[in-house]
RNA sequence: GCCGUGGUGGCGGAAUUGGUAUACGCAGCGGACUUAAAAUCCGUGCCCGAAAGGGAUGGGAGUUCGAGUCUCCCCCGCGGCACCA
């Protein structure tokens, strides 16, 4: 038999797999189901990268396995295809995204399938094909309808470099824009929101049921923010109403000194007659509405505030009045947009206080009443002081009892806010709204939908969006709903498309529903889902809110739709960076497919390290893996020339085979396909030194299928098998050959390993100490020794200590 | 600053409940085959030491007969959040 060679049999059987849509879901009632799922990717003009092989390779063994187990197995591949990158190419080439996002999912596909990827393609999906968004637009007016999104004027961020809006999410902390890298200014525009804040709870409770990992449960935590706390009223001194603030620290309310509003405060505008130096007041809030968040912080922590000239509030415990400001450090959108300031233990308002002049009260010591510095403020809980009747108490016992004696309430506040989804750009999916000639807005009606991306546009950016420009668009509205209508012309971010497409691939061409009942409650949730770990908050918690929506909505009975996920960690460069084109360390998967095969890039992905681990590509160990498949093919190339000769096959090499076995299928089970590789070329190292037979070549054919489809199917065939052995049984072990006669035991003095003895198995103490007694080396270490104890695991350890 | 996560040979990395640290692979070294090279195969393989032995899992302490694994303190890397009251 020739020598193995990748070229001459990879294109062969994908050609066939192809042919015969071999991964075609089948037997959908009668088998156990599996839906494994990708994120599926933006298919950009770079190609595929090494972090989409690695993913989609982890996925593409378990697919194979959960097949070979007797699943039926889901696993679908489509294309994330709206977005800025092709749209910002069209602006400097003038070629329309249509044609550059259809160039780039033909490369992905080849790709793809050079790799020995085992989707369904019948299912293929991509967001930007009107079949696609029709559902997405539908999906807007469902929740337009049920209220659950809405327009309003808001501050947004706003991108000067792309010329649009952008989601709180795509500002990076240090007020650039994520994608563009411009710094991001604010705008008062009319913005389409999704109310995402009215799930917060779920989003939140519903983390402790699923199989996360735990850094990405944590991330979403935080990003929601959660904490609980009080909401506790100032009255106004001299006229009615009052200040209700929001505060975590109900226990230091004694030490407050001051209440200050956020500038976009509404109450400031109700009592603007009460303010006597309103001009004042005024200009401090024009100059806060045109710094973005970043800003306001940015200068050098330097807060700033003014006094409301002849504001002042009742502390609701103590015969006192308090000052009442306005400061922009103070957050509009969070807790009530006020807050009562206690200087004293906590450091923005020791500052301000520090700055103006103010009192600051000290009201918490510590439990254990060590002294502290007068200098800083305290910001530990502790103990009540200088707090009359709650002197004495914890800091967690006064938070109710003075809530409680101050009238206020416990309450929950969330960091979370809703979802801005307005993108001023084109190459997105439209918004299914009209307003007539008043400005009202009307959904879309069913029969209009899919509302069509209109193609009579310039891609240069005017600051407008650039559906604005399109007369076919202006047309088409007045024709259809009358004369002084005209359309809605921002497009949806491109997350809205993203946070659905796992319904879709369940029923990927229906055109009454975005996905059939029966066929959601069949396959929902996602039983794994792979991707990267950079959308550990958006994409996620958008999914998330989705499915939270439409199950409340009665589209679905359940609220999570995955159940289990895992990140493929990040393949670095060989000089351990970040792939970057600027470092020139990318590794393109085309030259090492080209090179090795696609076994063997995918096996090598795989062998790299831990799935979930940052690692290194290594372009000289990967000839490691291509010797092993080499091995392998030796194996059945020795098989063949010696299939007439009757072999006897120890029992070492079947217990070798039964290990080999247990050790593959846990391993993939646990997404541990390092390991399972090493077990696959311990197996193959032993068959090399030792006689075997066909059952030998099976198990190991059966076994490494999952990882190097390609090989193992060309290996089957040539061993005279007739089917594919992507549809055989997954080998399974016999326990009795893990099951062993004798054990070695390791024979420690004093905790040192001096050396093992081979005893029988389950031999008793006494058994093993005489034993252990007579080797050399343990020997002279107990000579002459007395009072010595025995520590003995049985079938692993002796240890005799004195 | 807060939360999370990680630190093991020259390199990538293994190590069920605490029980022979360094599996598997790369590079290295020695050898076989070859006119030669490539490819392939066999052997070797943490450090110090001639050996006996001793020392090693970021650093330091502790628990234990026994610690990469558990506890505490510190250092460094990575990811997220950060004026959220």
């Amino acid at each position: 038999m020739e020598r193995y060679n990748p070229k001459k049999i990879e294109k062969k059987w994908q050609d066939r797999w192809e042919k015969e849509g071999a991964f075609g879901v089948r037997d959908e009632s009668k088998k156990p189901k599996y839906y494994v799922l990708d994120m599926f990717p933006y298919p950009s003009g770079q190609g595929l990268h090494m972090g989409h092989i690695e993913n989609f390779t982890a996925t593409d063994i378990l697919a194979r396995y959960k097949r070979m187990c007797g699943f039926s197995v889901l696993h679908p591949m489509g294309w994330d295809a709206f977005g800025l990158p092709a749209e910002n190419y069209a602006i400097k080439t003038g070629i329309p995204p249509q044609e550059t996002t259809s160039t780039a999912i033909h490369n992905f596909r080849r790709q793809i399938q050079a790799m020995g990827l085992s989707y369904d393609w019948e299912r293929e999906v991509g967001t930007q094909t009107p079949e696609y968004y029709r559902w997405t637009q539908w999906l807007f007016l469902v929740l337009y309808k049920n209220g659950l999104a809405y327009k309003k004027e808001a501050k947004v961020n706003w991108d000067p470099v792309d010329n649009t809006v952008l989601a709180n999410e795509q500002v990076l902390p240090d007020g650039t824009a994520e994608r563009s890298g411009a710094k991001v200014i604010q705008k008062d525009l009319e913005q389409w929101f999704f109310k995402i804040t009215d799930f917060v709870q779920e989003l939140v409770c519903d983390l402790d049921t699923v199989d996360w990992p735990q850094s990405t449960v944590q991330n979403q935590r935080n990003w929601i923010g959660r904490s609980e706390g009080s909401e506790i009223e100032f009255e106004f001194d001299g006229f009615d109403g009052g200040v209700r603030v929001f505060t975590t620290r109900a226990d230091t309310l004694m030490g407050a000194t001051y209440i200050v509003f956020s500038p976009e405060h509404p109450q400031l505008q109700e009592i603007k007659n009460k303010i006597k130096n309103w001009k004042e007041v005024e200009s401090y809030i024009q100059e806060a509405r045109n710094k973005t968040d970043r800003d306001r912080i940015s200068e050098k922590g330097e807060k700033t505030g003014v006094v409301l000239d002849g504001v002042s509030v009742k502390h609701p415990l103590k015969d006192e009045t308090l000052p009442v400001f306005v400061a922009d450090f103070v957050l509009s959108h969070y807790g009530t947009g006020a807050i009562m300031a206690v200087p004293a233990h906590d450091e923005r308002d020791w500052e301000f206080a520090t700055k103006y002049g103010l009192n600051i009260n000290r009201v918490i010591v510590p439990e254990d009443g060590s002294v502290i510095s007068p200098d800083t403020p305290y910001l530990t809980e502790g103990v009540l002081t200088y707090s009359g009747e709650f002197d004495g108490m914890t800091s967690a016992e006064a938070k109710e009892a003075i809530t409680k004696k101050a009238k206020g309430a416990l309450k929950v506040s969330y960091r979370l806010r809703d979802w801005l989804i307005s993108r001023q750009r084109y190459w997105g999916c439209p918004i299914p709204i009209v307003y007539d000639p008043d400005g009202n807005p009307h959904p879309i009606p069913d029969e209009h939908l899919p509302w069509l991306l209109p193609d009579d546009v310039e891609f240069v950016p005017h600051g407008t969006s650039p559906l604005a420009q399109s007369k076919e668009l202006q047309e088409r509205t007045e024709r259809i709903f009358g004369k002084g209508y005209r359309c809605e012309v921002d497009t949806m971010d491109t997350f809205v498309d993203s946070s659905w497409y796992f319904f879709r691939f369940l029923d990927p061409h229906n055109d009454t529903e975005f996905a059939d009942k029966q066929r959601i409650a069949h396959w929902m949730p996602v039983d794994l889902y792979m991707g990267g770990a950079e959308h550990t908050v958006l994409h996620l918690l958008y999914a998330r809110f989705f499915t939270k929506a439409l199950q409340t909505l009665g589209y679905l009975d359940f609220g999570e739709p995955f159940a289990k996920l895992r990140h493929q960690g990040i393949v670095l460069g060989e000089d351990h960076n970040k792939m970057s084109k600027s470092k020139g360390n990318i590794v393109n998967p085309d030259v090492v497919v080209d090179a090795y095969g696609a076994d063997t890039t995918r096996m090598y992905t795989m062998f790299l390290g831990a799935l979930e681990d940052t690692k290194p590509w290594n372009s000289e160990n990967i000839i490691g893996v291509h010797r092993f498949l080499g091995r392998v093919w030796g194996v059945v190339d020795v098989f063949l020339s010696q299939k007439d000769a009757q072999q006897t096959v120890g029992d070492d090499v079947l217990r070798v085979q039964h290990r080999a076995i247990k050790k593959v299928r846990n391993d993939i089970e646990s997404l541990r396909y390092n390991t399972a590789i090493s077990a696959l070329m311990e197996y193959v190292n032993v068959l090399l030194k030792h006689p075997y037979s066909v059952e030998q070549v099976r198990v190991l054919l059966v076994l490494l299928a999952p990882f190097a489809p390609h090989i193992t199917e060309e290996l089957w065939e040539r061993i005279g098998e007739k089917e594919s052995i992507h549809s055989q049984p997954f080998c399974k072990y016999d326990e009795s050959y893990l099951v062993f006669d004798s054990a070695t035991i390791v024979v420690q003095v004093n905790g040192k390993v001096r050396g093992t003895i081979t005893m029988p198995l389950d031999a008793d103490k006494e058994a093993t100490q005489q034993e252990a007694i007579k080797h050399s080396n343990v020997k002279k270490y107990l000579e002459n020794k007395k009072d010595i104890d025995t520590i003995f695991v049985p079938n692993t350890l002796i240890n005799f200590v004195f």
